[in-house]
RNA sequence: GUCCCCAUCGUCUAGUCCGGUCCAGGACACCGCCCUUUCACGGCGGUAACACGAGUUCAAAUCUCGUUGGGGACGCCA
């Protein structure tokens, strides 16, 4: 089974998963599954400084959350130290590696005197240059070391699936470090000896690698290794074309799923932004999007993250959801609301599927529905000023709601046909257009004036409620 | 400063490999109409793009070159 798919996705711990990883991870995962191939986890924390345990379970929870599940892994780089000491040893004995023990201070200062004379700076390549006696002397002296790649002449090219050939000088590259002074890897060294030694046959990752990749390739090469095919993919941009960065909004997956986007819907769109099935599907379920994807049919340019369009698709699944296990997925955001208690979730299920089948038209997001819904569940809702201005604008509309709280009081059935047929009626005997009546008691009952029907709002909240509403409005009205 | 990549409606894209079927198709957003007590949903319709300039060709969104614009990379970060 050697050319078995297997592919990764390796973030590092030093954030949360971010949207453009979790595409990534989105991307490696449908190729995986459309391909009968592994698809392994990769925890990249070579930098411990900026590495922390916590964040690594952020990440495996926003990836369960997203439905990707691995085959294999996480695998920790930092505990696997012994596989790079190892590859840099062959490396530094075939020659084409070699100690470096120039200070971090002095490359940095020879690259700020570079910089300044506005030239390009490669390794100056001093470390290979030393004679003998000065390797032994510093040797003696126990001079911290770095590994360094040796770089051979020539030009370094290599077959994108997605970008096709691309090449490079390799005089553009310098001897870049690949073991640190304290033994640890370099990114692009542990790169390779984990996706060597992982059998990864698919390097799928953002864009902002190919640069890397010119340098991974050079390490195959220097080893000897064959080397897995690359796929690098075009990075999703904020609104004003620049990186998606905090400033921009929600970068995290979780700030998503807290926002009240569906799992499901973030898949579906990270899909297909900057990938197309050709066709005119676009909302695709998972098994769809596994069988129709292929990196051949991923564009090359970098695509902006159009959260109008998220927020529409999440509407659509919305839409088409079970109303049972919508409402399982709504109830925590009503807690964090405090709009219901764990008792009323359980006693008032039936209750709480009436008003989901309400919202569910009007909600872009799950979140929404304890927003838009929230005068449902507390009568210490305010009127909106506006509506206040419009329709709340005589005393006689105080005399009318008064009228209709009269009306309903006597019915033994508070049903929706009911309550419309008494309203309509008493509009009639007032003279006045259904709608005015209409418009007075939403704003009176809900503090806003657009919604769900006014019927099927009123026969929810139950009579005793609405005449307690219309109650409180008609005394806010004559205080007015 | 050096290098790499990209370029179709405001946005995501189809078409580009294998020039003619494209006075460029779909979706989001926007606008209008219908439905309607409202807000939505839904239905119908509309505005809107081949960055620019040369070249090749009977014919170019599609091929070539240049210009411009955008993105990315240049660490003992990943």
């Amino acid at each position: 089974m050697n050319n078995e798919v297997r592919v990764r996705i390796a973030p590092s711990p030093s954030g949360y998963l971010h949207v453009g990883t979790a595409r990534m991870a989105v991307c490696n995962w449908l190729f995986a599954r459309h391909n009968q191939g592994k698809f392994i986890l990769r925890i990249e924390d070579t930098d411990i400084a900026r590495s922390d345990p916590q964040m690594v379970s952020i990440i495996l929870e926003s990836l369960k959350w997203l439905g990707l599940d691995w085959d294999e892994g996480p695998y920790y780089q930092s505990q696997r130290m012994e596989f790079y000491k190892k590859y840099a040893q062959i490396l530094l004995e075939r020659n084409k590696a070699y100690y470096c023990y120039c200070t971090p201070e002095t490359l940095k200062r020879k690259r700020e005197e570079a910089a300044a004379k506005k030239i390009n700076w490669v390794y100056d390549r001093t470390c290979l240059k030393l004679s003998e006696q000065e390797k032994a002397e510093l040797e003696r002296k126990n001079t911290p070391k770095a590994v360094r790649i040796f770089i051979p002449e020539g030009k370094t090219s290599f077959y994108d699936i997605v970008y096709k050939e691309l090449k490079k000088e390799n005089k553009e590259l310098d001897d870049f470090v690949i073991l640190r002074s304290d033994f640890r890897p370099t990114y692009n060294f542990a790169c390779v000896v984990d996706d060597l030694e992982m059998r990864i046959s698919h390097v799928i990752r953002g864009n902002d690698h190919i640069a890397n990749t010119f340098k991974q390739v050079l390490l195959y090469r220097a080893l000897g290794a064959e080397m897995p095919s690359f796929a690098h993919l075009p990075l999703n941009l904020a609104m004003d074309r620049q990186k998606i960065s905090k400033r921009k909004g929600a970068v995290a997956i979780t700030d998503y799923r807290d926002a009240g986007f569906l799992p499901e819907v973030m898949v579906n769109f990270l899909a297909i932004s900057g990938w197309s099935p050709k066709d005119e599907r676009e909302i695709m379920t998972r098994e769809e999007l596994i069988q129709s994807f292929s990196l051949e049919g991923v564009s090359q340019a970098n695509p902006i993250f159009d959260m109008q369009k998220l927020e529409w698709m999440n509407g659509e699944y919305i839409r088409a959801y079970d109303n049972e296990k919508l409402l399982d997925l709504i109830i925590p955001f009503l807690f964090k609301e405090n709009l219901i208690t764990e008792d009323m979730a359980k006693k008032k299920r039936e209750w709480l599927l009436k008003y989901i089948q309400l919202f569910k038209e009007r909600a872009k997001t799950l979140k929404e529905f304890a927003e838009k819904g929230k005068y449902l569940f507390t009568f210490d809702y305010q009127y909106e000023p506006k509506a206040v201005s419009k329709t709340f604008n005589s005393i006689e509309v105080a005399d009318r709601l008064n009228k209709f709280a009269e009306r309903i009081s006597s019915l033994d059935d508070f049903k929706k046909e009911k309550i419309e047929d008494a309203l309509r009626k008493l509009a009639e005997e007032l003279k006045i257009e259904p709608a005015q009546l209409i418009h007075a008691v939403r704003l009176a009952t809900t503090g806003v004036s657009g919604g769900p029907p006014l019927f099927d709002i009123l026969e929810l909240l139950g009579k005793e409620e609405v005449i307690k509403r219309i109650q409180k409005a008609v005394e806010f009205i004559q205080t007015r």
